[in-house]
Formats: structure tokens, C-alpha cells, sequence
DNA sequence: AATTGGTTCTGAACCGTTACGGTCAGATCA
DNA sequence: TGATCTGACCGTAACGGTTCAGAACCAATT
């Protein structure tokens, strides 16, 4: 099967049209319309095309016609590359992919280059809407997205008045994972983060800083923490907050051990992610820290590998939610007011919390 | 930020250009070629379109025009969601991924349901070239795809004349694979492969039916493992070899229990993916076998999941697999001749992998 | 004074298709 | 026989841009 490479596309519907004699509407109602002519000149219409080498109508010119793009579009803030390695952004692109699919729409991922603030690409994109996942809420992107006319949904953050969302109640959430450890008994803790701005602080995040910080997930997880941890008496300002500006294993070890560098005292780690609290694992076990025994260790998203080390975290539905997305993008639009979804979230209990050893016993063994 | 749902779209460069008095190729060099025009009158422009909500060029129109629509499109025969779960297919579209944000391309991922031979969406993608993973060589969508004007790369299979190709040499890697068992001592030998064809056959595949596979590669893996058991003696046509059509450990599984039952007397189970294996192993674990002492287990690919539990297998670089395939299409194309990457592939020796125990021991224990 | 060169802007052609509203011949009907 | 319907096809006007060859203008050089 030879194949010419890259050959001037050789026909177009009018070529065709002028070889047959017959005008361009016919030519394509060849193709789209199979019922407004007869089965024998449509029949000599496909078969001039095939001798012509004419590969059908051209899909950018039939966009410009019709309207329609026939895919999605996704933004995320993230490399392109970062979606393929983060087991919950795999887990919503699985979903999302699952909605296009159903839906017969393609799904055109939009490389964006986090660094430089380059919106280009968005502007460029062919689509008829836009996912956008998980960016912070003054990301430029999302503004380009947002100046394009075209239905949008925003899966997890920010908030955006009048666009369509889904996510979960991260508030709600996090209050329960701190509930248990309040129950366990735990006041002196320790939180672990994911990036709060788009500038990288590799380092403790005040609390002025975690009030400001433009990922409004964050956000909303460290004040759930601040109000349940607060109610029982623990002064927040008094609270090591460490942040990781990358989201791996490797950020959450460096973390772990800043922070427990900084309070070797505090009896659990409460984690933003499952990712980071498997690095903070890694590094308790590095320096012989028995989980949970002398360290409670929690998660959050309930990623499969947190499964496997029976992770004490809060799981979310990462493919429903993707699913979820796309519905809302694809199914029909309701123009009185905006949509939101909000996914059950549910809490895993695991076997790494436990309630904190005394001082005694932390110096003196049980 | 209030923002209306889904206007019809209010602006365009002709009515910005009425707006303002200007010709549109004024409006059009005042996004595209600031160079062209006065400052002022740029600012102008730019001001204008604000006002009225000009969202800036209509993306698909320009692509038109331009004949450019800065994205590749991906082809995949399984479900897109697939693409998400299996681990080999993830570790190239990250590569392609990376190779396409790099050169500022988007990724569309062609919705196509491997049931239905439903070739529209494949016709319906404004992309500037393809890539296919992995498919088989009767693939109607790869026909589809061969027969727009577009450059095309080819990712594993199948083999096509005058198309680009990256790969690696499967024949020479399950070679190694293959010598390695020969000298470990193993002569009763089974396999499991993944399907051979579009029509689901999880079963035995005759000889004849390995021999007409559809999927080059799986035929290349058999064929290389034919020969070298064949060169010491192994008539090939008693060896059995399991297919399946889904892609999954469950199916490695169930594959590996109708080896096992049908041939206790195996010693080997060589399986043509680590995903096969992986249940394979689960299957023998299940059994009481121990492995590698009773059962020899290998797999193919190299997978994170495979290293974790000493897989004796092949790597094979699937990230850098997806890279080459990105520069290959998005590279300046050689019109003199279709160019060819063959990958380097590594035996992992593993410790699922020893010499077979004699009957004796199989019945009475080391 | 004529030429040259540069900047800034314009007009018209073109990209390849589909939507819309026809026309027209022949069949059907009262 | 004339009116109406139907199936098959067509002409025109978008769709929303980019591009290229100039025009108009002004300043600097010869």
C-alpha cells in the first residue's frame, strides 16, 4: 500500500463537482445527505472521488460551515505530560474520555506552557467547549477560555459565577478526615500542601499566604482545617503549614522532613494528597518513624496507590467526576443559570492513623 | 466575573473593522503582525474588540485559511478511555505529549468505537497529521486515516509502505527472551498473547490463526518464540498459546487457569504482556504454585507494575516510543523516503524466572 | 525636482464547505 | 385538463479569516 507523503490535496468538492458536472451541493449531499440524490449518481459521485483521490470534505472547511468542531477542549494548567503521570488527573481524563467517546466528540488536549503565560494555543484550539481542570483561579488561560464563545466547565477550581461546574465539597471533607484525628486525639499536627499560587514557595506557607492562595481547592481544605482543629483549642498560627509547588512522592518526602525537622513533636501529617502523603511515608520510614504508631499519616483523593498501603484518606469519585464534566459540556446547555455538581466524597479509614503515643511513651517506648 | 452562556458569537474581524473604519486586514495584522501597523492604531484595535467582546480570530477560520490547525490527531483502535488504564499506552502518550507541547501542538484523541466501523470521526478531525498506536493492519479507521492528505506516523503496528514508523525489533527481543528460558532448561512451554485479530477469539489460537494475526507485533512475538524453540527441538504445534481479547490482568488470569488446565505439565508461562503476566502470576499465586520455583512466569514491556514485583520481562522505552513518534510527524518530513525508528529494547531478568524443577521434583518437593 | 525607501493601510482574491431557498420535470390526483 | 405534489438537483450566499500586491503618504537622498 504505497502512499504519497503530504501531496497538495489534489481534489476538493468543487474539482469534483466540475469533473462530474454537477454542482457542489450535489457533491455534497453525496456525503452528508445520502437521501437528496439517487443511489446512481451518488454511486458515480463516490466513485469519481475514489478515481480522484478526493478524501471526502475537508473537516476544517465543514467546521467554518457548520459550526461545530466535533471535540472538546481541555485546559489544564499542568505540562500536557503531567495528566499521563498524576493518578487523579488520570483518573478525571479517564472519565472525561469515557463522556467524549459516548458522545462521538474528540477530545483535543491544549498545550499550555505553565511557565510562560503564552494563551495562543487556547485561541488556537478548534473546539466547542472547554474542560478546564483544576486551575488556579487568576490562571490567564482560563481567562482566554472564558473570552471564547463557547460552553465551559470548570472541574474542581476556581469558581467561576455563571460557569458550570463539578467537584466535590472539599470542606466538608476535610472536616471529616480532621474530626477522626481530633477524636484520636491529635492537637500538635502538621500539614502538608500542594502549591497555593502559581509562583513556587517550596517552604512553610504563613497563614496570611493560606488565606491568599488562588487555588481555591487548597484553600478550602487548610481553612477546614483551621476551623475543625480551632474549635478544639489548637491556636492555627501555631500550625507548620508546608507547601510543595511539584506534585510528587519526592516534594512529599522533602516536605515531611522540613516539617518534621522543624517540630520532631507533632503527631500526625495531614496531607492535601494522596501523592504527598506516600512521599511523607517514604520519609517516616527513612528515619524509622512507625506509621502509625509514632506518626498518623493521612491523604486525601484516594488514589489506588493509597489503597495498596491502606492509607487512611478521603476518596473521590476522580472518574465521575471527569464523566461528570463532559455531560454537563456536551449535554444541552440550560441557559437560566448555571450548573454545579457536587460528588459525594467519602472517608477511608485505613491504618495509618492511630491515636498519638504520650510523651513517655514516644521517649520510653509503650 | 459574570459571563453570558454561550452567545452567539457578537463580533467578528469585519464588523471589529466596520466598528473602527479600517479595512479587516488592518484588524487581522493588529492580532497577527503587530509589525504592520501603527501603535496607536493597534491599541485601537485591541480597545475596540474589548468593548464589543470580539473574543479575537475565529480559530477554525484561520485554520482554514492557513491550512494549519495546530494539533495532531491520535488514533487508538480501543476505547480512548484505554488509553488511560493501560500502562504501556500511557507511558506513549506521555512521550507524545511531551514531543507535541514542545512544539506547541495540541493532541486530539479520535473518538472511535472499535465495535462500530464508524469511520466519520476520523474524517471529521482538523488536524495537521496522525498518529496510530497499535493497531491492526485491517483497521478500517488506519484506512481512513492513510487516505487524508496529511502526514501520518505509525506506532507499533502495523508495517505500512510509504508511512513513517516507530517501533522497536520484537522479533530480536523475544528472541532474548526466548534463549534466556532455552538455557534455563524449559521445554514445555505455553503462551499467552493478547488478540490477534478484531474478532474476539479467548481461546486457543491455532497455529494457523497465529500465523494470519492481524497485529503485527503479536505475530512477530509468536513467531520469534516458534523459532527459537523450534531451533531446540519444541514442535511448535504442541505448544499452546492462550488468547485474549481484552487487554487486562484479569484476563491474564483466566488465560493462565485454561494453560494450566489444559497442560499442568507447563513449566513456563510466557506471555507477550506484563499485564498478561501480572495476572498470570495471580492465577499461579491462586494455584499454590510458587513462582519461579514451580512456575516460570515473563512478560513484555516493562511496566512500573512489573518492576515492583521482579517481573522477568522485556523493557521496552514506551515513553521515548511516544516521543520519537511526535518528532517524527511534527520534524521537517523527508520527502525521499519513509523513515524508520527502531527503539532499543532490554531483558529484565527479574525473579519470576528459573530453570523448571524435573518431575521428580514437581511430586515430591526439592 | 525627481528618485528612493519606508511605513501604514487597503481591496480583492481565496480557503473548501454547507445552508437556504429555489427550479424543473414528471407523477398523481380530482 | 389543470392543479398539486414529489424527487432530484442547482445557484447563491455565507462561514470568518489571511494574504498579497499595491496605493497613499511622507521624509530623506541624489
Amino acid at each position: 500500500m504505497a502512499r504519497s507523503i503530504h501531496v497538495r490535496r489534489p481534489a476538493t468538492l468543487a474539482s469534483l463537482a466540475a469533473e462530474l458536472g454537477v454542482s457542489r451541493t450535489t457533491v455534497s449531499n453525496a456525503y452528508n445527505r445520502p437521501d437528496q440524490l439517487s443511489p446512481e449518481l451518488r454511486r458515480r459521485v463516490l466513485e469519481t472521488a475514489r478515481r480522484l483521490g478526493y478524501p471526502g470534505p475537508d473537516p476544517v472547511a465543514r467546521s467554518l460551515r457548520t459550526r461545530k468542531a466535533g471535540a472538546v477542549g481541555l485546559l489544564l494548567t499542568e505540562n500536557l505530560s503531567y495528566a499521563f503521570r498524576d493518578p487523579a488527573a488520570l483518573g478525571f481524563l479517564e472519565g472525561l474520555a469515557l463522556a467524549c467517546e459516548g458522545a462521538g466528540q474528540g477530545l483535543h488536549l491544549v498545550p499550555v506552557n505553565p511557565e510562560r503565560e503564552d494563551v495562543a494555543a487556547v485561541h488556537r484550539a478548534g473546539v466547542d467547549g472547554f474542560v478546564v481542570y483544576s486551575v488556579p483561579d487568576d490562571d490567564p488561560h482560563l481567562a482566554a477560555v472564558l473570552s471564547r464563545p463557547v460552553p465551559t466547565v470548570v472541574a474542581d477550581q476556581p469558581n467561576v459565577e455563571g460557569v458550570d461546574q463539578v467537584g466535590i465539597d472539599d470542606h466538608a471533607a476535610i472536616t471529616a478526615l480532621a474530626q477522626q484525628l481530633i477524636t484520636l486525639g491529635h492537637r500538635r499536627i502538621g500539614v502538608l500542601c500542594m502549591r497555593l499560587s502559581r509562583d513556587r514557595n517550596d517552604g512553610f506557607a504563613s497563614p496570611e499566604r493560606q488565606r491568599s492562595a488562588h487555588f481555591h481547592v487548597q484553600r478550602a481544605r487548610l481553612a477546614g482545617l483551621a476551623e475543625a482543629f480551632g474549635a478544639v483549642g489548637v491556636d492555627w498560627s501555631g500550625v507548620r503549614v508546608v507547601e510543595r509547588f511539584d506534585h510528587t512522592t519526592a516534594s512529599g518526602a522533602s516536605a515531611a522532613a522540613q516539617l518534621l525537622d522543624a517540630d520532631p513533636q507533632v503527631t500526625a501529617l495531614i496531607c492535601t494528597s494522596d501523592i504527598l502523603a506516600l512521599g511523607a511515608l517514604t520519609e517516616a520510614r527513612r528515619r524509622g518513624l512507625r506509621v502509625p504508631q509514632d506518626l498518623t499519616v493521612t491523604g486525601f483523593d484516594g488514589i489506588a496507590d493509597a489503597d495498596r498501603v491502606g492509607l487512611t484518606t478521603v476518596r473521590q469519585p476522580v472518574l465521575e467526576k471527569g464523566r461528570a464534566a463532559g455531560k454537563l459540556l456536551l449535554g444541552a446547555p440550560d441557559p437560566t443559570r448555571p450548573r454545579e455538581v457536587i460528588l459525594d466524597t467519602e472517608l477511608v479509614p485505613g491504618s495509618t492513623a492511630a491515636p498519638p503515643r504520650t510523651s513517655e511513651e514516644r521517649w520510653f517506648g509503650p
